[in-house]
DNA sequence: TATTGTTATACTCTATAACTATA
DNA sequence: TATAGTTATAGAGTATAACAATA
C-alpha cells in the first residue's frame, strides 16, 4: 500500500496552531499588555461579540478547551472589568457570561483583527479551499471520536 | 462587504487540535502510561522515524515548538531510554538525536498509529482536499508572517 | 443519574531572557 | 554577529479527580 500522498495532516495542524499563537502574542501583546492577551483569550472575546450572552459550555464545545481551563480564563477577564457571569433565565445550573459596556469594544476590536486575517487567508485561497478545509477538519474530527485501540506494541 | 462565507478558519484550528491533543491521550496513554505521552512526544517520535538522525532546530522548524520546550521534551524521551543526542558529523554546535534500539519500535508504533489515522482521513476526502487544505494552512501562515499592526483601540 | 460549573494538584508548554559555545 | 542549544522563572493549559448544585 502506498503512502505517498497520505502527507502529514497532523504535523501541519500543529504547525500552523503554533504560529497563530505566536501572531496574537505579537499583535495583541502590545495592545494590552500587563498582563497580555493569551490565544485563548483572544478567540473567547471574539466569540462573545457574536454569541454573547452564552455560557462557559458553548466555549467548551466551540474551541475544546477543558471546563477547568474557561472557569479560569472567565476569572481573568473578569478579572479585568470585560465580562461578567450572570445567571441564566430558566436554568440555574448554567452560567450566562456578558461582555460589560468596558469589555464590548475590546472584544469587538478583537473580532475586527481576526476578521481582517481571515478576509486575508479567505481571498488568497479562495472559498472552495476554504470549504475544502473544513471538510478535511471535519473527517479528521470524525475519525478521532472513532478511537480506535492502537495494536499493543 | 460581505462577511459571509468568511468563516472562521482559526477557531475551527483550534477545536481540531485539542481533539487531536484529546485522542492521543486517549490512544497512547494506555500503552505508554507512566507518565502518559504527551501529543508533542508523539508527534516527535513520528518524525524521527522518519528523519532520524535530526537536530532540535529541525524539530523546531517542523512543529513550531519553542527550542526550549524541545530541549526538556528531549531530556525526557531520552530519560526513557529512548533517544540520545549525539554529535553533528561537520558541525559542533549541532546536536544529533538518534532513536535508541528501545526507542525504535516505539517510534515505529507511534508513527504506524499516526499513519492510519492520517490515511483514514485521507480516503474520506480525497487528495484534491488534501491539497486545499494544505494551501489553505499555508496562505494562513503566510499572512500570519505579514504580521500587519492592529489598529490602536 | 447525568450535567454544569468550581476547586485543587501535578505536569506540560509558552514567554522571556540570559547564557555558552560555536559558526 | 548570528545561530544552536541549555537553563531558569512565571504564567497558561491539560489530566485528573473530587465536589456542590441542578436537571
Amino acid at each position: 500500500m502506498n503512502m505517498r500522498g497520505t502527507q502529514p495532516i497532523v504535523p501541519a495542524l500543529e504547525h500552523a496552531t503554533h504560529a497563530v499563537a505566536l501572531w496574537i502574542d505579537r499583535v495583541f501583546g502590545d495592545t494590552f499588555n500587563d498582563p497580555r492577551l493569551t490565544e485563548a483569550e483572544v478567540n473567547v472575546l471574539a466569540y462573545l461579540v457574536r454569541h454573547a450572552p452564552c455560557s462557559i459550555n458553548d466555549l467548551h464545545r466551540s474551541f475544546g478547551h477543558k471546563r477547568s481551563t474557561l472557569t479560569s480564563l472567565v476569572d481573568r477577564l473578569e478579572g479585568r472589568g470585560w465580562v461578567r457571569r450572570g445567571p441564566h433565565p430558566t436554568s440555574r445550573r448554567l452560567v450566562l457570561l456578558h461582555l460589560t459596556d468596558t469589555g464590548q469594544p475590546v472584544a469587538e476590536h478583537v473580532r475586527a483583527v481576526l476578521d481582517a486575517l481571515e478576509a486575508r487567508v479567505s481571498a488568497r485561497t479562495g472559498s472552495s479551499d476554504l470549504a475544502a478545509y473544513r471538510r478535511v477538519l471535519r473527517a479528521l474530527e470524525e475519525e478521532l471520536a472513532h478511537d480506535p485501540p492502537p495494536q499493543p506494541i
